[in-house]
RNA sequence: CGGGGUGUAGCGUAGCCCGGUAUCGCGUCUGCUUUGGGAGCAGAAGGUCGUAGGUUCGAAUCCUGCCACCCCGACCA
Protein backbone atom coordinates (compact mmCIF):
# COMPACT_ATOMS: atom_id res chain seq x y z
CA UNK A 1 0.00 0.00 0.00
CA UNK A 2 1.23 3.36 -0.94
CA UNK A 3 1.77 5.96 2.36
CA UNK A 4 -0.18 9.15 1.37
CA UNK A 5 0.29 11.81 3.76
CA UNK A 6 -3.34 12.99 4.95
CA UNK A 7 -4.20 16.07 6.36
CA UNK A 8 -6.78 17.54 7.44
CA UNK A 9 -7.76 21.49 6.69
CA UNK A 10 -10.17 21.32 9.46
CA UNK A 11 -7.22 20.51 12.29
CA UNK A 12 -4.34 22.52 11.23
CA UNK A 13 -5.03 25.20 8.63
CA UNK A 14 -1.30 26.24 7.38
CA UNK A 15 -0.03 22.64 7.33
CA UNK A 16 -2.29 21.85 5.28
CA UNK A 17 -1.93 24.67 3.21
CA UNK A 18 1.97 24.17 2.95
CA UNK A 19 0.60 20.20 2.08
CA UNK A 20 -1.02 21.78 -0.81
CA UNK A 21 1.36 23.34 -2.56
CA UNK A 22 4.38 21.10 -1.97
CA UNK A 23 2.09 17.87 -2.85
CA UNK A 24 0.08 19.79 -6.16
CA UNK A 25 3.91 20.60 -7.07
CA UNK A 26 3.15 24.75 -6.77
CA UNK A 27 6.58 25.46 -5.06
CA UNK A 28 9.05 24.71 -2.81
CA UNK A 29 11.32 26.88 -0.76
CA UNK A 30 14.94 27.50 -2.35
CA UNK A 31 18.64 27.58 -0.66
CA UNK A 32 17.80 31.28 -0.27
CA UNK A 33 16.29 32.07 2.67
CA UNK A 34 12.67 33.37 2.50
CA UNK A 35 12.58 32.92 -1.31
CA UNK A 36 10.86 30.11 -3.27
CA UNK A 37 10.62 28.46 -6.81
CA UNK A 38 7.78 28.43 -8.41
CA UNK A 39 7.38 24.86 -10.10
CA UNK A 40 6.25 24.49 -13.39
CA UNK A 41 3.03 23.80 -12.76
CA UNK A 42 2.28 26.46 -9.81
CA UNK A 43 3.76 29.11 -12.51
CA UNK A 44 1.43 27.49 -15.05
CA UNK A 45 -1.43 28.87 -13.11
CA UNK A 46 0.25 32.23 -12.31
CA UNK A 47 0.49 32.44 -16.26
CA UNK A 48 -2.73 32.24 -16.65
CA UNK A 49 -3.18 34.85 -14.15
CA UNK A 50 -0.81 36.95 -15.78
CA UNK A 51 -2.84 36.52 -19.23
CA UNK A 52 -5.79 37.64 -18.09
CA UNK A 53 -4.74 40.07 -16.35
CA UNK A 54 -2.50 41.83 -19.01
CA UNK A 55 -5.48 41.43 -21.47
CA UNK A 56 -7.48 43.42 -18.73
CA UNK A 57 -4.87 45.97 -18.58
CA UNK A 58 -4.15 46.21 -22.47
CA UNK A 59 -7.90 47.05 -22.90
CA UNK A 60 -8.11 49.56 -20.62
CA UNK A 61 -5.46 51.61 -22.21
CA UNK A 62 -2.15 50.68 -20.95
CA UNK A 63 1.32 49.30 -22.37
CA UNK A 64 3.90 47.68 -20.49
CA UNK A 65 7.75 48.73 -20.08
CA UNK A 66 10.31 47.86 -17.67
CA UNK A 67 12.18 49.85 -15.16
CA UNK A 68 15.36 48.97 -13.48
CA UNK A 69 15.41 46.13 -9.91
CA UNK A 70 18.09 48.60 -8.50
CA UNK A 71 17.43 52.04 -7.08
CA UNK A 72 20.04 54.25 -6.40
CA UNK A 73 19.15 55.74 -2.42
CA UNK A 74 19.14 58.84 -3.11
CA UNK A 75 15.83 58.28 -5.41
CA UNK A 76 14.64 56.24 -2.95
CA UNK A 77 14.49 58.08 -0.05
CA UNK A 78 12.76 61.02 -2.34
CA UNK A 79 9.33 60.47 -1.16
CA UNK A 80 9.65 60.29 2.46
CA UNK A 81 6.64 58.84 3.45
CA UNK A 82 6.91 55.66 0.81
CA UNK A 83 10.38 55.81 1.77
CA UNK A 84 9.90 55.49 5.54
CA UNK A 85 7.51 52.74 4.95
CA UNK A 86 9.88 50.66 3.07
CA UNK A 87 12.68 51.22 5.14
CA UNK A 88 13.11 48.28 7.28
CA UNK A 89 12.54 45.56 4.77
CA UNK A 90 15.00 46.58 2.14
CA UNK A 91 18.00 44.85 0.60
CA UNK A 92 20.26 47.17 -0.16
CA UNK A 93 23.80 47.04 -2.60
CA UNK A 94 27.11 47.84 -1.16
CA UNK A 95 30.03 46.71 -3.52
CA UNK A 96 29.81 45.28 -7.24
CA UNK A 97 33.07 42.96 -7.03
CA UNK A 98 33.89 39.55 -5.33
CA UNK A 99 37.34 38.50 -5.21
CA UNK A 100 39.69 35.66 -4.32
CA UNK A 101 40.24 35.01 -0.32
CA UNK A 102 43.90 35.35 0.56
CA UNK A 103 43.32 33.69 3.90
CA UNK A 104 41.14 30.64 2.07
CA UNK A 105 41.34 29.23 -1.36
CA UNK A 106 38.66 28.89 -3.15
CA UNK A 107 36.84 31.39 -1.28
CA UNK A 108 35.54 34.49 -2.12
CA UNK A 109 34.90 38.15 -0.40
CA UNK A 110 34.10 40.99 -1.42
CA UNK A 111 35.94 43.34 -2.45
CA UNK A 112 36.72 46.54 0.06
CA UNK A 113 37.98 47.92 -2.90
CA UNK A 114 34.58 47.75 -4.67
CA UNK A 115 32.24 49.44 -2.62
CA UNK A 116 29.54 51.66 -4.50
CA UNK A 117 29.88 55.57 -4.10
CA UNK A 118 25.48 55.27 -4.01
CA UNK A 119 24.41 52.25 -2.49
CA UNK A 120 21.47 51.01 -4.69
CA UNK A 121 18.23 49.60 -3.15
CA UNK A 122 16.51 46.56 -4.00
CA UNK A 123 13.28 47.96 -5.30
CA UNK A 124 10.31 46.85 -2.82
CA UNK A 125 8.16 48.86 -5.00
CA UNK A 126 8.92 51.15 -8.29
CA UNK A 127 7.55 54.66 -7.62
CA UNK A 128 10.73 56.08 -7.09
CA UNK A 129 12.59 55.42 -10.37
CA UNK A 130 9.39 55.29 -12.55
CA UNK A 131 8.65 59.43 -11.20
CA UNK A 132 12.42 60.22 -11.40
CA UNK A 133 11.86 58.56 -15.11
CA UNK A 134 8.65 60.32 -15.92
CA UNK A 135 9.86 63.62 -15.27
CA UNK A 136 11.91 63.56 -18.49
CA UNK A 137 8.59 62.79 -20.45
CA UNK A 138 6.25 64.71 -19.11
CA UNK A 139 6.35 68.69 -19.97
CA UNK A 140 2.83 69.47 -21.35
CA UNK A 141 -0.87 68.23 -20.65
CA UNK A 142 -0.24 66.18 -24.52
CA UNK A 143 1.90 64.26 -22.50
CA UNK A 144 -0.50 62.83 -20.16
CA UNK A 145 -2.34 60.69 -19.20
CA UNK A 146 0.80 57.96 -18.85
CA UNK A 147 -0.68 54.81 -18.50
CA UNK A 148 2.24 52.36 -18.00
CA UNK A 149 2.05 48.57 -16.50
CA UNK A 150 5.18 46.81 -15.90
CA UNK A 151 5.54 43.06 -14.53
CA UNK A 152 8.35 42.98 -12.11
CA UNK A 153 9.69 40.75 -9.36
CA UNK A 154 10.34 43.09 -6.31
CA UNK A 155 12.23 41.98 -3.12
CA UNK A 156 11.07 42.85 0.32
CA UNK A 157 12.81 41.20 3.38
CA UNK A 158 9.99 39.95 5.54
CA UNK A 159 11.09 38.15 9.10
CA UNK A 160 8.35 35.74 8.72
CA UNK A 161 7.12 33.71 5.03
CA UNK A 162 4.76 31.41 3.85
CA UNK A 163 5.24 30.15 0.15
CA UNK A 164 3.24 32.16 -1.99
CA UNK A 165 1.67 34.08 0.89
CA UNK A 166 5.09 36.68 2.26
CA UNK A 167 8.12 35.69 0.20
CA UNK A 168 11.28 37.80 0.07
CA UNK A 169 10.95 37.63 -3.73
CA UNK A 170 7.91 37.90 -5.26
CA UNK A 171 6.63 38.53 -8.75
CA UNK A 172 3.65 40.84 -9.26
CA UNK A 173 2.59 43.77 -11.89
CA UNK A 174 2.51 47.66 -10.83
CA UNK A 175 0.87 49.56 -12.56
CA UNK A 176 1.73 53.21 -12.54
CA UNK A 177 0.28 56.16 -14.29
CA UNK A 178 0.15 60.52 -14.58
CA UNK A 179 -2.59 62.42 -15.07
CA UNK A 180 -3.62 66.22 -15.85
CA UNK A 181 -6.68 66.36 -13.07
CA UNK A 182 -7.23 64.65 -10.01
CA UNK A 183 -10.60 63.82 -10.61
CA UNK A 184 -8.83 61.62 -13.83
CA UNK A 185 -6.35 59.70 -11.44
CA UNK A 186 -9.12 58.88 -9.20
CA UNK A 187 -11.01 57.46 -11.72
CA UNK A 188 -8.02 55.64 -12.66
CA UNK A 189 -7.80 54.40 -9.11
CA UNK A 190 -11.52 52.98 -9.26
CA UNK A 191 -11.05 51.46 -12.52
CA UNK A 192 -8.25 49.21 -11.86
CA UNK A 193 -9.68 48.11 -8.46
CA UNK A 194 -13.08 47.16 -10.56
CA UNK A 195 -10.14 45.61 -13.16
CA UNK A 196 -9.27 43.56 -9.89
CA UNK A 197 -12.59 42.95 -8.58
CA UNK A 198 -13.78 41.09 -11.82
CA UNK A 199 -10.53 39.24 -12.09
CA UNK A 200 -10.96 38.05 -8.37
CA UNK A 201 -14.57 36.93 -8.88
CA UNK A 202 -14.91 35.87 -13.15
CA UNK A 203 -11.55 33.82 -13.39
CA UNK A 204 -10.61 32.94 -9.99
CA UNK A 205 -13.84 32.85 -8.84
CA UNK A 206 -13.18 34.49 -5.59
CA UNK A 207 -15.74 36.86 -4.26
CA UNK A 208 -14.10 40.19 -3.16
CA UNK A 209 -15.02 43.01 -0.99
CA UNK A 210 -14.02 46.81 -2.71
CA UNK A 211 -13.20 49.07 -0.27
CA UNK A 212 -10.75 51.78 0.69
CA UNK A 213 -8.44 51.52 3.13
CA UNK A 214 -7.76 53.13 6.72
CA UNK A 215 -5.04 56.09 7.39
CA UNK A 216 -3.38 53.49 9.42
CA UNK A 217 -3.54 50.43 6.79
CA UNK A 218 -2.83 52.93 3.76
CA UNK A 219 -0.01 52.57 1.41
CA UNK A 220 3.03 54.65 2.35
CA UNK A 221 2.88 57.36 0.37
CA UNK A 222 -0.47 57.43 -1.24
CA UNK A 223 -3.68 60.03 -0.15
CA UNK A 224 -5.94 56.92 -0.50
CA UNK A 225 -5.81 53.22 -0.96
CA UNK A 226 -8.58 50.94 -2.20
CA UNK A 227 -8.77 47.44 -1.92
CA UNK A 228 -9.97 43.89 -2.68
CA UNK A 229 -10.28 41.67 0.34
CA UNK A 230 -11.35 37.78 -0.05
CA UNK A 231 -12.13 35.41 2.77
CA UNK A 232 -10.32 32.76 3.22
CA UNK A 233 -11.67 29.58 4.35
CA UNK A 234 -9.99 29.82 7.69
CA UNK A 235 -12.41 32.72 7.82
CA UNK A 236 -8.95 35.30 7.98
CA UNK A 237 -8.94 38.02 5.40
CA UNK A 238 -6.21 38.38 2.38
CA UNK A 239 -5.57 41.84 1.07
CA UNK A 240 -5.67 40.51 -3.14
CA UNK A 241 -5.08 43.83 -4.45
CA UNK A 242 -4.58 47.47 -3.83
CA UNK A 243 -4.93 50.07 -6.18
CA UNK A 244 -3.69 53.51 -4.62
CA UNK A 245 -4.68 56.85 -5.51
CA UNK A 246 -0.94 59.01 -5.08
CA UNK A 247 -1.80 62.61 -5.02
CA UNK A 248 0.89 65.00 -6.14
CA UNK A 249 2.88 63.18 -3.36
CA UNK A 250 5.05 61.86 -6.00
CA UNK A 251 5.18 63.97 -8.48
CA UNK A 252 6.34 66.82 -5.73
CA UNK A 253 9.18 65.01 -4.63
CA UNK A 254 10.41 64.06 -7.82
CA UNK A 255 9.42 67.39 -9.15
CA UNK A 256 6.99 66.19 -12.21
CA UNK A 257 5.12 69.66 -13.26
CA UNK A 258 3.46 69.84 -16.44
CA UNK A 259 1.72 72.78 -18.80
CA UNK A 260 -1.59 73.35 -18.80
CA UNK A 261 -4.35 74.09 -21.68
CA UNK A 262 -3.74 77.50 -19.88
CA UNK A 263 -0.53 78.00 -19.88
CA UNK A 264 0.03 77.61 -16.21
CA UNK A 265 2.37 74.84 -14.69
CA UNK A 266 1.25 72.19 -12.36
CA UNK A 267 2.24 69.07 -10.53
CA UNK A 268 1.27 65.83 -12.55
CA UNK A 269 -1.18 63.60 -10.64
CA UNK A 270 -0.31 59.67 -9.69
CA UNK A 271 -1.67 56.23 -8.97
CA UNK A 272 -0.25 52.82 -8.63
CA UNK A 273 -2.01 49.31 -8.40
CA UNK A 274 -0.47 46.01 -8.22
CA UNK A 275 -1.68 42.13 -7.44
CA UNK A 276 1.35 39.55 -6.93
CA UNK A 277 2.19 35.99 -6.84
CA UNK A 278 0.08 36.06 -3.62
CA UNK A 279 -3.03 35.42 -5.26
CA UNK A 280 -1.87 32.00 -5.68
CA UNK A 281 -2.12 31.95 -2.00
CA UNK A 282 -5.41 33.33 -2.00
CA UNK A 283 -6.25 30.76 -4.91
CA UNK A 284 -5.71 27.81 -2.82
CA UNK A 285 -6.86 28.99 -0.05
CA UNK A 286 -10.36 30.10 -1.52
CA UNK A 287 -11.08 26.73 -2.89
CA UNK A 288 -9.37 23.52 -1.78
CA UNK A 289 -10.19 20.65 0.22
CA UNK A 290 -8.51 17.36 1.81
CA UNK A 291 -8.19 16.17 -1.19
CA UNK A 292 -6.06 18.73 -2.66
CA UNK A 293 -6.23 21.24 -4.84
CA UNK A 294 -9.42 22.84 -6.34
CA UNK A 295 -8.60 25.42 -9.90
CA UNK A 296 -11.29 27.06 -11.28
CA UNK A 297 -11.57 25.67 -14.62
CA UNK A 298 -10.48 29.58 -16.03
CA UNK A 299 -7.22 29.15 -14.38
CA UNK A 300 -6.81 25.28 -14.51
CA UNK A 301 -3.18 24.81 -16.85
CA UNK A 302 -4.70 21.21 -17.50
CA UNK A 303 -8.91 21.29 -17.45
CA UNK A 304 -9.99 17.72 -18.27
CA UNK A 305 -8.04 15.03 -17.57
CA UNK A 306 -8.93 11.46 -19.87
CA UNK A 307 -7.57 8.25 -17.58
CA UNK A 308 -7.86 5.12 -19.81
CA UNK A 309 -8.90 1.71 -18.18
CA UNK A 310 -7.51 -1.03 -19.87
CA UNK A 311 -5.89 -4.67 -19.48
CA UNK A 312 -4.71 -5.61 -22.67
CA UNK A 313 -2.43 -3.52 -25.46
CA UNK A 314 -5.55 -3.76 -27.57
CA UNK A 315 -7.80 -2.55 -25.44
CA UNK A 316 -5.25 0.35 -24.48
CA UNK A 317 -5.05 1.32 -28.18
CA UNK A 318 -9.06 1.39 -28.60
CA UNK A 319 -9.57 3.54 -25.68
CA UNK A 320 -6.31 5.80 -26.89
CA UNK A 321 -8.21 6.52 -30.07
CA UNK A 322 -11.84 7.34 -28.83
CA UNK A 323 -9.78 9.64 -26.25
CA UNK A 324 -7.47 11.36 -28.47
CA UNK A 325 -11.25 12.16 -30.69
CA UNK A 326 -12.78 13.68 -27.51
CA UNK A 327 -9.39 15.44 -26.66
CA UNK A 328 -9.32 17.08 -30.31
CA UNK A 329 -12.97 17.88 -30.36
CA UNK A 330 -12.43 20.14 -26.95
CA UNK A 331 -8.96 21.43 -27.91
CA UNK A 332 -10.71 22.54 -30.66
CA UNK A 333 -12.98 24.12 -28.45
CA UNK A 334 -10.24 25.86 -26.50
CA UNK A 335 -10.00 23.49 -23.46
CA UNK A 336 -6.84 21.85 -22.37
CA UNK A 337 -6.94 18.25 -22.35
CA UNK A 338 -4.45 15.67 -20.73
CA UNK A 339 -4.38 11.90 -21.91
CA UNK A 340 -3.09 10.03 -19.43
CA UNK A 341 -1.77 7.09 -20.57
CA UNK A 342 0.97 5.76 -18.64
CA UNK A 343 0.94 2.36 -17.89
CA UNK A 344 2.29 1.52 -15.11
CA UNK A 345 0.00 3.39 -12.71
CA UNK A 346 -3.47 2.31 -11.82
CA UNK A 347 -6.64 4.10 -12.42
CA UNK A 348 -7.13 5.05 -8.77
CA UNK A 349 -3.79 6.38 -8.72
CA UNK A 350 -4.22 8.88 -11.09
CA UNK A 351 -7.32 9.73 -9.93
CA UNK A 352 -6.02 10.84 -6.70
CA UNK A 353 -3.21 12.56 -8.23
CA UNK A 354 -5.26 15.00 -10.66
CA UNK A 355 -7.58 15.36 -7.81
CA UNK A 356 -4.64 16.45 -5.87
CA UNK A 357 -3.59 18.72 -8.72
CA UNK A 358 -7.10 20.54 -8.68
CA UNK A 359 -8.12 19.54 -12.21
CA UNK A 360 -11.55 20.41 -12.73
CA UNK A 361 -12.89 17.71 -14.61
CA UNK A 362 -11.70 14.12 -14.85
CA UNK A 363 -12.72 11.51 -17.68
CA UNK A 364 -12.40 7.43 -17.35
CA UNK A 365 -12.79 5.71 -20.41
CA UNK A 366 -12.30 1.73 -20.10
CA UNK A 367 -13.67 -1.18 -22.24
CA UNK A 368 -16.72 -1.53 -21.01
CA UNK A 369 -17.67 2.42 -21.98
CA UNK A 370 -16.25 1.64 -25.32
CA UNK A 371 -18.91 -0.92 -25.80
CA UNK A 372 -21.87 0.86 -24.15
CA UNK A 373 -21.06 4.25 -25.59
CA UNK A 374 -20.49 5.86 -22.90
CA UNK A 375 -17.97 7.46 -20.56
CA UNK A 376 -17.46 8.66 -16.76
CA UNK A 377 -17.38 12.01 -16.00
CA UNK A 378 -16.13 13.30 -12.34
CA UNK A 379 -16.09 16.82 -11.28
CA UNK A 380 -13.53 18.30 -8.96
CA UNK A 381 -15.51 20.59 -7.05
CA UNK A 382 -18.34 18.39 -5.58
CA UNK A 383 -16.41 15.10 -6.45
CA UNK A 384 -19.65 13.78 -8.02
CA UNK A 385 -19.10 10.99 -10.89
CA UNK A 386 -21.53 10.03 -13.33
CA UNK A 387 -22.02 8.25 -16.54
CA UNK A 388 -22.76 9.82 -20.04
CA UNK A 389 -22.91 9.42 -23.58
CA UNK A 390 -20.12 9.27 -25.75
CA UNK A 391 -22.09 11.29 -28.18
CA UNK A 392 -23.04 14.01 -25.89
CA UNK A 393 -19.46 14.32 -23.93
CA UNK A 394 -18.14 17.33 -25.15
CA UNK A 395 -21.14 19.46 -24.78
CA UNK A 396 -21.63 18.08 -21.44
CA UNK A 397 -17.86 18.74 -20.77
CA UNK A 398 -18.28 21.76 -21.79
CA UNK A 399 -21.47 22.97 -19.49
CA UNK A 400 -20.02 21.19 -16.52
CA UNK A 401 -16.62 23.39 -16.80
CA UNK A 402 -19.29 26.53 -16.44
CA UNK A 403 -20.79 25.29 -14.10
CA UNK A 404 -17.92 24.30 -12.29
CA UNK A 405 -16.69 27.91 -12.25
CA UNK A 406 -19.90 29.19 -11.04
CA UNK A 407 -20.58 26.83 -8.78
CA UNK A 408 -16.95 27.76 -6.95
CA UNK A 409 -17.75 31.44 -6.79
CA UNK A 410 -21.27 30.58 -5.43
CA UNK A 411 -19.88 27.98 -2.66
CA UNK A 412 -17.00 31.10 -2.17
CA UNK A 413 -19.86 33.36 -1.64
CA UNK A 414 -22.04 31.73 0.76
CA UNK A 415 -19.22 30.63 3.00
CA UNK A 416 -18.07 34.41 3.00
CA UNK A 417 -21.87 35.29 3.74
CA UNK A 418 -21.89 32.87 6.49
CA UNK A 419 -19.11 33.96 8.21
CA UNK A 420 -19.89 37.69 7.61
CA UNK A 421 -21.53 38.85 11.08
CA UNK A 422 -23.08 42.15 12.19
CA UNK A 423 -21.27 43.11 15.67
CA UNK A 424 -22.36 45.37 18.26
CA UNK A 425 -21.05 44.52 21.36
CA UNK A 426 -17.10 43.67 22.63
CA UNK A 427 -18.38 40.09 23.12
CA UNK A 428 -19.94 39.39 19.77
CA UNK A 429 -16.96 40.65 18.37
CA UNK A 430 -14.20 38.47 20.10
CA UNK A 431 -16.70 35.66 19.10
CA UNK A 432 -16.65 36.26 15.72
CA UNK A 433 -12.35 36.78 15.37
CA UNK A 434 -12.10 34.10 17.52
CA UNK A 435 -14.06 31.46 15.02
CA UNK A 436 -12.73 33.08 11.76
CA UNK A 437 -15.09 35.94 9.40
CA UNK A 438 -15.61 39.33 9.09
CA UNK A 439 -17.51 41.23 11.15
CA UNK A 440 -19.22 44.13 10.28
CA UNK A 441 -18.99 46.75 13.35
CA UNK A 442 -19.36 50.68 13.63
CA UNK A 443 -16.11 52.12 14.23
CA UNK A 444 -15.44 56.07 15.47
CA UNK A 445 -13.17 56.62 13.03
CA UNK A 446 -10.56 57.25 15.07
CA UNK A 447 -6.72 55.59 14.49
CA UNK A 448 -6.34 55.53 18.14
CA UNK A 449 -9.26 53.30 19.03
CA UNK A 450 -8.10 51.15 15.71
CA UNK A 451 -4.99 51.04 17.25
CA UNK A 452 -6.35 49.60 20.47
CA UNK A 453 -8.35 46.97 18.43
CA UNK A 454 -5.37 45.48 16.88
CA UNK A 455 -3.76 45.62 20.16
CA UNK A 456 -6.15 43.48 21.71
CA UNK A 457 -8.35 41.47 19.14
CA UNK A 458 -5.32 41.22 16.65
CA UNK A 459 -7.90 42.22 14.41
CA UNK A 460 -7.70 44.97 11.78
CA UNK A 461 -9.90 47.03 9.64
CA UNK A 462 -10.17 45.52 6.06
CA UNK A 463 -11.47 48.06 4.53
CA UNK A 464 -14.58 50.46 4.21
CA UNK A 465 -16.61 49.01 1.87
CA UNK A 466 -17.45 51.24 -1.39
CA UNK A 467 -20.97 52.67 -1.29
CA UNK A 468 -21.15 51.56 2.46
CA UNK A 469 -24.95 52.04 3.96
CA UNK A 470 -24.73 55.03 6.22
CA UNK A 471 -26.44 54.60 9.53
CA UNK A 472 -26.18 56.08 12.61
CA UNK A 473 -24.50 54.08 15.46
CA UNK A 474 -22.42 53.91 18.54
CA UNK A 475 -18.03 52.60 17.77
CA UNK A 476 -18.42 49.21 19.72
CA UNK A 477 -14.95 49.82 21.04
CA UNK A 478 -15.51 53.13 22.58
CA UNK A 479 -19.12 53.81 22.69
CA UNK A 480 -18.37 57.22 20.51
CA UNK A 481 -21.03 57.80 17.70
CA UNK A 482 -20.40 56.38 14.30
CA UNK A 483 -21.65 56.68 11.27
CA UNK A 484 -21.07 53.14 9.39
CA UNK A 485 -20.39 50.02 9.62
CA UNK A 486 -16.72 48.89 8.53
CA UNK A 487 -14.62 45.11 7.88
CA UNK A 488 -13.29 43.76 10.41
CA UNK A 489 -10.92 40.54 10.33
CA UNK A 490 -7.58 38.90 11.46
CA UNK A 491 -5.75 38.88 8.23
CA UNK A 492 -2.66 37.04 6.50
C1' C B 1 14.34 39.23 15.91
C1' G B 2 12.43 36.37 20.74
C1' G B 3 10.25 31.41 22.72
C1' G B 4 9.54 26.26 21.45
C1' G B 5 10.38 22.24 17.96
C1' U B 6 12.62 19.73 13.81
C1' G B 7 16.68 18.43 10.30
C1' U B 8 18.85 10.66 8.96
C1' A B 9 18.15 8.00 0.70
C1' G B 10 13.37 11.53 -3.78
C1' C B 11 9.31 11.48 0.47
C1' G B 12 7.92 9.88 5.49
C1' U B 13 10.62 7.78 9.52
C1' A B 14 13.50 4.29 13.63
C1' G B 15 18.00 4.78 16.07
C1' C B 16 20.07 9.71 19.86
C1' C B 17 18.69 9.58 26.59
C1' C B 18 22.91 5.10 27.58
C1' G B 19 28.88 6.67 21.39
C1' G B 20 30.91 1.11 17.90
C1' U B 21 29.43 4.46 10.32
C1' A B 22 22.26 3.19 10.06
C1' U B 23 15.99 0.73 10.63
C1' C B 24 11.43 0.40 8.25
C1' G B 25 7.60 2.02 4.76
C1' C B 26 6.59 4.60 0.20
C1' G B 27 8.86 5.95 -4.25
C1' U B 28 12.86 4.58 -8.10
C1' C B 29 15.15 0.57 -11.44
C1' U B 30 14.64 -4.81 -13.61
C1' G B 31 11.37 -8.99 -14.48
C1' C B 32 6.63 -11.41 -14.36
C1' U B 33 1.55 -10.91 -13.05
C1' U B 34 -1.99 -6.77 -12.68
C1' U B 35 -5.35 -2.25 -14.14
C1' G B 36 -13.60 0.59 -13.27
C1' G B 37 -10.66 4.46 -6.62
C1' G B 38 -4.01 5.08 -4.16
C1' A B 39 -1.59 -3.13 -7.32
C1' G B 40 1.23 -8.07 -6.01
C1' C B 41 5.60 -11.05 -5.89
C1' A B 42 10.93 -11.49 -6.62
C1' G B 43 15.46 -9.00 -7.15
C1' A B 44 18.47 -4.33 -7.24
C1' A B 45 20.26 0.57 -6.74
C1' G B 46 20.25 4.78 -3.63
C1' G B 47 22.70 7.88 2.58
C1' U B 48 29.44 13.29 3.37
C1' C B 49 22.98 11.23 9.20
C1' G B 50 21.55 19.98 7.64
C1' U B 51 26.50 22.31 8.11
C1' A B 52 31.37 23.77 10.39
C1' G B 53 34.25 22.85 14.39
C1' G B 54 35.23 20.31 19.23
C1' U B 55 35.52 15.92 22.75
C1' U B 56 36.87 10.63 21.84
C1' C B 57 40.61 4.97 19.80
C1' G B 58 35.74 5.68 17.56
C1' A B 59 30.20 10.56 16.76
C1' A B 60 23.70 10.14 13.57
C1' U B 61 24.30 9.77 18.99
C1' C B 62 27.86 14.16 23.53
C1' C B 63 29.42 19.80 23.30
C1' U B 64 29.66 24.66 20.57
C1' G B 65 28.78 27.89 16.40
C1' C B 66 26.12 28.49 11.96
C1' C B 67 22.10 27.42 8.30
C1' A B 68 17.23 25.97 6.94
C1' C B 69 12.26 24.72 7.89
C1' C B 70 7.76 24.29 11.18
C1' C B 71 4.57 26.29 15.34
C1' C B 72 3.73 30.68 18.52
C1' G B 73 4.96 35.86 19.04
C1' A B 74 7.05 40.60 17.26
C1' C B 75 7.00 42.79 12.25
C1' C B 76 4.06 43.57 7.80
C1' A B 77 1.08 47.75 1.86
Amino acid sequence: MSEFKKVNRSENYSEWYNYIVDAAELAQHSAVKGCMVIKPYGYAIWEKMQADLDKRFKATGHSNAYFPLFIPKSLFEAEEKNAEGFAKECAVVTHYRLKADPDNKGKLIVDPEAKLTEELVVRPTSEAIIWNTYRGWIQSYRDLPILINQWANVVRWEMRTRLFLRTAEFLWQEGHTAHATKDEAIAETTQMLKVYASFAEDIMAMPVIQGIKTANERFAGADETFCIEAMMQDGKALQAGTSHFLGQNFAKAFDVKFTGKDGKQDYVWATSWGVSTRLMGALIMTHSDDEGLVLPPKLAPIQVVIVPIFRSEEDFLAIQEKANNIKSELEAKGVSVKFDGRDTLKPGFKFAEWELKGVPVRLALGMRDIQNNTIEIARRDTKEKTSTSMDTVVDDVMTLLTDIQNNLYQRALDFRTAKTKVVNSKEEFLKVMDEGGFAMAHWDGSSESEEKIKEEYKATIRCIPLNNPQESGTCFFTGNTSKERVVFARAY
